[in-house]
DNA sequence: GCTTGACCTTGACGCGACGTCAAACTGTTC
DNA sequence: GAACAGTTTGACGTCGCGTCAAGGTCAAGC
């Protein structure tokens, strides 16, 4: 029996068989003169129990060790492990389609809302209300959104919901007004402190407590990120978080 | 912020960032004067953004194509497209777990073992009875089972079990016996008649009906092994193979 | 004899999503 | 000025083959 002969029985193609030969899983027969590879009964066998066990999910490695060991207990482990392995895989898809299926669900989808679905709808009626600072905010608060972990997400998507009510949201928006006029101001513009002061206070409380989160916070990237503000503007933030965590303080007491 | 902050604060590697520029899926930040990149806010929403989208299953390039085309439609069609394929890949680990579950079930588990359990009991307790023929004969019928599908191979099982009820057993291996004498035989050897005769006799009719299962059939594999064997024992099985292909013509009728 | 076509041989590159190492920088700290 | 941590580009390795290249072998048809 020739390659060809070979790999169409079994079903595989010859590059498969010569690959097998490559790797040691399957033994190189003896040749004719001609150079070209003489299969018999046993390399058929041998082949087919090969694809059986990769058609199970084994890699090639794992499944020459198994057919070298030959003999029982290493093998069933072997399997077991493939079987606990199979069931991480069942478990890790199954949790990205429940994911895909909650973003699926939510009626205005665009790439932008890839999140936790009740955060994105936050995030889209906060807006930026056509202001630069506010197209900042909200890249800010998405990026936030989008490193914590599902509860987190929830959390501030509940949170930050009072600040869309029409109220709320004009409050806002007049304060990114402010922020903007800031844009080219130094950094001790007398304008900054009430500016602060406003928007701690038009900021929930709970809301301040979620800010620092735990000791091993990292915040170092928020003051990287203010690195793209004005002096006075990246001030007021400043200020603002650390009336928030003052705030903060005060409440965990 | 450089590269090793960026990959940090979104949690992957710089290599990672770099390949995404490299792909065009995260655009090149400008260069500080010694070269480094200089990456903003909204180059580490983007990388969230994507590395999001990837953790859903997205291949990098459908991804890109999403966060290009930007809006709806088309995204909401390639997550379903998404879900969809991750649903075939759940129904197929969830048939390779039942088939491992089904092969972890029997006792005597070993490589030899990959298929379906009853065949592979059926196999195991007809041996080869220390024959060469019979060790020859094993290895046929257990390439025969593994190139059928389950069906096929529950058929192959229940049809053979007959012959290892020790009667048929001893039977079978008193034809092996008479086969393993025929090793050095030429063709025209007059043993070859009675011992077809014979075979065929101790043959079920119903597995008899199996051999050229359907028209479109390829057994030409079958005739390529028995060039494994001697001249004579090569005839007693072509000789066995006509009977038994008469014998299931004339119930057919 | 010659060509055609099907098969075989070895060898090399390609995929996808990076990991890893190399060699040469910049920049900060002792 | 030497060590170190970070950056740059570039290239190779992963896994299970698919695919192409550049030939050699063999049977059939002219």
């Amino acid at each position: 029996m020739r390659i060809g002969e070979l790999a169409a029985l079994v079903g595989v193609s010859t590059r498969t068989v010569r690959y097998y030969h490559h790797l040691g899983i399957l033994p190189e027969p003896e040749r004719l003169p001609n150079g070209y590879r003489e299969y018999r009964l046993r390399d058929a066998v041998r082949l087919a129990r090969v694809r059986h066990l990769a058609g199970l999910g084994l890699s090639l490695e794992e499944l020459r060790d198994a057919l070298a060991d030959d003999r029982g207990v290493d093998f069933r482990e072997a399997l077991q492990e493939l079987d606990a392995d199979l069931a991480r895989q069942q478990e890790a898809i199954a949790a990205r389609r429940a994911r895909l299926a909650a973003l699926l669900a939510q009626p205005g989808l665009s790439p932008e809302s890839m999140m936790s679905p009740d955060a994105a709808a936050v995030l889209r009626d906060l807006g930026g209300g056509g202001s630069a600072f506010g197209a900042f905010d909200h890249e800010l608060l998405t990026l936030a959104t989008m490193l914590s972990d599902e509860e987190g997400q929830a959390g501030l998507a509940e949170l930050m919901r009072p600040m869309t009510e029409p109220g709320a949201l004009a409050t806002g928006h007049e304060l990114y007004r402010r922020l903007d006029e800031l844009a080219d101001a130094r950094a001790g513009d007398e304008r900054i402190g009430p500016l602060a002061a406003d928007m701690a206070a038009h900021i929930p409380d709970e809301l301040a407590g979620m800010v620092p989160s735990g000791p091993g916070a990292d915040l170092s990237w928020m003051e990287t990120m203010l690195g793209e503000l004005s002096p006075a503007q990246a001030e007021v933030l400043r200020l603002l978080f650390a009336e928030l965590t003052e705030t903060d303080a005060k409440e965990k007491t």
